[in-house]
DNA sequence: ATTGATGCAAAAGCTTTGCAGTTCA
DNA sequence: TGAACTGCAAAGCTTTTGCATCAAT
């Protein structure tokens, strides 16, 4: 793993200052309709390159979990999600009760046979206020 | 939700009972490999479409955290997992401090703004025992 | 000047779907 | 019988890649 260098283009600038602009979790292809505002030649390509080069050098957080497409996270701070079963929709989910968290994190948590744990991904799922409104039955899927 | 009728065809047991004889956690396609050897003709498709409507019937797990690819589960009882951030390699992590798993678990926790929790989805990502030995650098991805 | 980054288009990978024929109930 | 299911092929979607060109250092 050699250090490279990395030139700090326009495009590279532009997509992490929306991303840092937004409370959500924008797809890869949301972005690149936000970004298309200020840069309006910029291609989906350059939208998922940069993502994912930004994503190795730890300067945002890609959120693969649930769902088909990834999710972007300008926000570093270790937070949790809940994800919409109906919608999809994806919120933080901030107020995860403290002992919880902080099982996780502090405590250092041991791995089982040989494994070295580097950290974990909680995810939440349940219904969110809009989707309840509309419909009184059950989950569709019977994911957990 | 109308409660459909299911027919009990041979290659939806001949699914189900190979992925309740793993203890891994295949994927579509490492499944329809295996089915093949007992039912050479069955088609991706298929194993694909039962998947899908084993994991609604709530029959077997769908885990679709982290990677491109689901993966599925014949075992239903809720364990955590830990994926190898190198080879993407998915093991049971069944050891998972009590207090962790009892504090997300048992007393209930509470969604935010409005949200009815269903479930979580807790996935641990370390580096597995073979991916250790060969190399001692870091991990490829910032992902946590 | 170098060489990383871009835009475009094409390809790749996983999953879903349309359809005609088949099979379980 | 008839609805659920199958196999096949084609399409759909997200993501990656090859390549010639452009631009940051």
């Amino acid at each position: 793993l050699e250090p490279r260098s990395h030139r700090n283009t326009q495009q590279r600038r532009v997509i992490l200052e929306e991303l840092r602009g937004l409370p959500s979790h924008p797809t890869a292809s949301d972005l690149h309709q936000r970004v298309r505002s200020r840069l309006p030649k910029i291609s989906l390509s350059t939208v998922y390159r940069n993502l994912q080069l930004l994503a190795e050098m730890g300067t945002i957080r890609k959120l693969e979990m649930g769902g088909s497409e990834a999710r972007f996270d300008g926000d570093l701070d270790h937070h949790c999600h809940v994800r919409c079963v109906r919608c999809g929709r994806l919120d933080d989910y901030r107020e995860v009760p403290h002992h919880v968290v902080h099982s996780l994190t502090g405590g250092r948590v041991a791995g089982p046979d040989g494994y070295d744990i580097l950290g974990y991904q909680l995810e939440f799922s349940g219904i969110c206020p809009e989707c309840r409104e509309q419909r009184s039955d059950g989950p569709i899927a019977g994911e957990v």
